[in-house]
DNA sequence: AGCACGCCGACT
DNA sequence: GTCGGCGTGCTC
């Protein structure tokens, strides 16, 4: 019967436009649930997993559907209001609903399939001719019938040829050779024996007395094992009680009192039972339910939060670096917890220290769970099921976690929530909250808006230096506002210096080598480390030097890819490409005019730390940068390090600016904030104020008032100006000129095309016509193309078209005719060579 | 994403 | 002349 046969359409976890629609075996039906996973082939041959989408009666009219290979998941991993909030991200950021799934599920939930490559068991291989086979069919089945299973990959390694499938085919075409896809289950439950004492013996005090009779004399390691048990499980009087978790013990803690032959022994008696339990990785902390003490500031900021959102979704709280928002977040959570609501506490990757984690779990003990990249695959699993409540509870070892608050990075807005009453997004402005180099390129922040209102939950955008679209959205009375002015305690905000980097006596600069350090902050520096307080000092370069020249024709090594200086790492003596990873020896001699005196110029923050070394002999230094936290756990250190004390000076980039709270750090210096100043971007101006309001944040804390030394060119700068006056209102003001003026967000919204091609000609030709499709709609708010900064990477060219278009258009408008110029600017031959990336509401 | 087909350059 | 490179299209 036609209308009986059950088809799916499924979400499959790549970059395409559709859901595809599959048929279900007659034996599958009763499994069939939307948001479970099934195995499905897709193309020639691989199999991937696809989630249920839609079910239906209706067998698709141009094809014949393929039958699904399996259903994966009893209950459904994914659940409604995600596929929803999928779908949105997918509109509103113009990217595919595959490529949002394949960012939201951990990779232990996707099983993917590897073609592997065996012998056909039913050729008789002793009547083979080698003679029809080629060099490289031999090489294969001599391999083959040595280690019986290859990789498709493997086998292009051994051939040394990158694409091996015509020998394959032609092996299976001579029935040598067949191919099968195998698919696993990558998440791995952490599996661990327990043992306990045999119910016959429990409720048998004979027999067990017995027992213990036979093994007291011949084995006394069985003997020790018993005993402990009996005292580990608090029952050597009075076996009948019940014993804790039904009596299991670890198997591993029996034999600390034993060893391996003698437990085995008992359970071949019989004495012993054993048996193998799932048992979670994630760690239990314990609650110790501090109370949450709030000053009367803080108090009454709470009160205003509560009154917005009477009528507000949202509330910025726009609280001063130190002010105390921390509690403020952690009363709410609180309250939310008390209604029986799920947690979202977003947090920038890098803020995700120690420091924070410890403080919420201090409050809300095992109740929190922590989500980030540096989680393992099997760990991200469980978090996932813990927070969907998915946590099985057939075994009666299994922890039973069930996250209600979860602290994460970007990608933790994309955990199966279930009943959301709160998203706190901290450091709001924080830039690395927009993903931009892959699809989905979303925006945590306004994601999180989107799904709290699918979720009829809150928001909490805290900042010391809100966005500026932010700060206008509350202005307009979109958000509710609540301001906290000033530090928590008794600490005061610190002091700001510009100091001129020109201006300073010429000689004095001369000693201090390379004009890095002005003899204020060299003076600053002596005066914090004599009172055996720290030092932070930021620059935003990582390596030593930022680039290299040759003194007589000032020539600069490039990367041999991309439009780029070298940059020399003292660490690895190497020049090193920071955009493609390209590293070179130096030269030792100029390329264009054969001269040998090259110099190093400019300076990164190995360069900063090797000057304060020579200058201050006996400080402890450290740097704090990409390079210096590569390994997992070097970020930790160095932090533990420098809380400790046993660092003076920590010198790194953006990563020091970011959350952390050192009582001890009384001076922040700026090496340069030129660089900051002076970018060529409409957000230069706000990111600069951004980051130098927070480094200086950093300054000072308690009762250690703080001092602030930024180096500059430019001291009159109006930007240095008001970081140092702490005046965020004149800020707004002064930007939203500019912003109105020139058609940048909060009035306008942009969406940014970057064209690549390795062609250079059809790039310049086809990035013309997009910008003349765009502007059959969109006019003069379509700008470019122009050449990016960087205008070639990896040896592809970039070029970019810019559209602006007024806040109050629809946003669904401008994607459909988007959509159209794009499909307009396809037709072209010639663009088929064009990748285009499109970039919305860009960072 | 991966795999197949189709078109161009460096070799037996 | 072919082998093997990569560039483009399609997958229920």
């Amino acid at each position: 019967m036609q209308e009986d046969t059950i088809f799916i359409d499924v979400v499959l976890p790549l970059a395409v436009p559709n859901l595809y629609t599959y048929r279900v075996p007659a034996e599958m039906k009763q499994a069939v649930r939307i948001g479970s996973r099934v195995v499905v082939q897709f193309g020639k041959s691989k199999l991937y997993t696809a989630l249920i989408r839609n079910v239906h009666h209706t067998a698709p009219s141009a094809y014949e559907a393929r039958y699904i290979e399996s259903i994966v998941d009893e209950a459904p991993v994914v659940n409604e209001i995600q596929f929803s909030f999928w779908d949105w991200i997918a509109s509103y950021y113009m990217c595919h609903t595959g490529e949002v799934m394949n960012a939201a599920l951990p990779a232990g939930l996707k099983l993917s399939s590897e073609t592997k490559i065996v012998l056909n068991a039913e050729y008789d291989f002793s009547n083979l001719d080698l003679n029809v086979l080629t060099e490289k069919e031999s090489m294969v089945i001599e391999a083959l019938q040595s280690r019986t299973t290859m990789l498709v990959s493997e086998i292009a390694d051994l051939l040394k040829v990158k694409n091996p499938q015509p020998v394959i085919r032609s092996l299976r075409e001579k029935r040598l050779v067949v191919n099968y896809e195998e698919v696993s289950e990558r998440y791995k439950p952490r599996i661990i024996p327990y043992v306990r004492l045999s119910e016959d013996f429990i409720n048998d005090e004979e027999k067990l007395a017995k027992a213990f009779d036979s093994i007291e004399a011949k084995a006394p390691k069985q003997l020790q094992a018993l005993l402990f048990y009996l005292n580990k499980t608090g029952n050597i009087n009075g076996l009948k009680k019940a014993l804790p978790i039904d009596r299991w013990i670890k198997k591993s803690d029996l034999l600390k009192a034993s060893d391996t032959g003698a437990v085995n022994g008992l359970v071949k008696k019989g004495l012993f039972e054993q048996q193998e339990f799932e048992i979670s990785r994630l760690k239990i902390e314990k609650e110790s339910r501090k109370n949450i003490d709030l000053s009367d500031l803080q108090r009454k900021s709470l009160d205003e939060i509560h009154m917005h959102f009477e009528s507000k979704q949202v509330v910025l709280l726009h609280g001063i670096t130190g002010s105390g928002k921390t509690e403020i977040y952690c009363r709410l959570i609180e309250e939310t917890l008390k209604e029986g609501k799920q947690v979202l506490f977003l947090v920038p990757e890098i803020a995700l220290t120690t420091q924070l984690i410890y403080r919420v779990r201090n409050f809300f003990g095992e109740r929190v769970g922590v989500y980030h990249s540096k989680f393992s695959e099997n760990e991200r699993v469980e978090i996932w099921n813990s927070v969907a409540g998915n946590v099985s509870t057939q075994d009666t070892l299994k922890s039973h976690i069930n996250y209600d608050v979860v602290l994460g990075a970007r990608s933790a807005l994309l955990l199966p929530f279930t009943n959301l009453g709160l998203i706190i997004v901290d450091e709001e402005h924080d830039s690395s909250y927009k993903q931009h180099d892959v699809a989905p390129r979303y925006h945590a922040r306004d994601s999180a808006i989107y799904l709290a209102h699918l979720h009829h939950a809150k928001v909490i955008l805290g900042s010391a230096t809100p966005c500026l679209e932010t700060y206008y959205n509350a202005k307009e009375n979109k958000f509710g506002l609540v301001t906290l002015s000033q530090r928590f305690g008794a600490a005061s905000m610190p002091e700001i210096e510009a100091v001129d980097t020109r201006s300073e006596d010429p000689k004095a600069i001369a000693k201090h080598r390379d004009k890095l350090f002005t003899p204020r902050l060299i003076d600053e520096i002596k005066i914090a480390l004599d009172k055996k307080e720290q030092v932070i000092l930021f620059q935003n370069r990582r390596g030593f030097a930022p680039y290299t020249e040759c003194n007589t024709c000032n020539w600069v090594p490039h990367c041999v890819q991309c439009d780029v200086a070298m940059i020399y790492h003292k660490s690895s003596g190497r020049l090193v490409c920071h955009y493609c990873g390209y590293s070179m020896q130096p030269p030792s001699t100029c390329a264009a005019c054969g001269n040998s005196d090259l110099r190093y110029k400019g300076f990164g923050t190995e360069k900063i730390e090797e000057e304060i070394e020579i200058l201050f002999p006996e400080v402890k230094t450290a740097r704090m940068d990409l390079d210096s936290t590569r390994s997992k756990y070097a970020y930790k250190q160095l932090l533990d390090d420098f809380e400790q004390g046993n660092v003076d000076i920590l010198i790194g980039t953006q990563m020091v600016t970011k959350g952390l709270d050192f009582d001890n750090v009384s001076l922040v210096g700026v090496i340069s904030a030129d660089q900051a100043l002076n970018f060529p971007d409409f957000r230069t101006h706000e990111k600069a104020f951004q980051l130098m309001t927070q480094v200086s944040g950093r300054a000072g804390r308690k009762d250690v008032k703080g001092k602030v030394i930024i180096q500059t060119s430019q001291p009159q700068h109006a930007i240095i100006h008001l970081v140092k006056e702490h005046d965020y209102q004149q800020f707004y003001q002064l930007q939203m000129q500019d912003r109105q003026q020139f058609h940048y967000p909060p009035f306008f919204r942009i969406i940014e095309f970057t064209l690549i091609s390795k062609d250079l000609f059809v790039l310049n030709e086809g990035s013309a016509q997009l910008a003349a499709e765009l502007k059959k709609y969109f006019h003069e708010r379509v700008l470019g193309p122009e050449f990016p900064l960087v205008a070639r990477i990896r040896n592809e060219f970039h070029k970019t078209i810019m559209l602006k278009s007024e806040r109050e258009f629809s946003s669904v408008k401008i994607r459909e005719y988007v959509k159209i110029a794009i499909q307009d600017f396809n037709r072209n031959e010639l663009n088929k060579k064009i990748r285009v990336r499109i970039d919305v509401d860009p960072v």
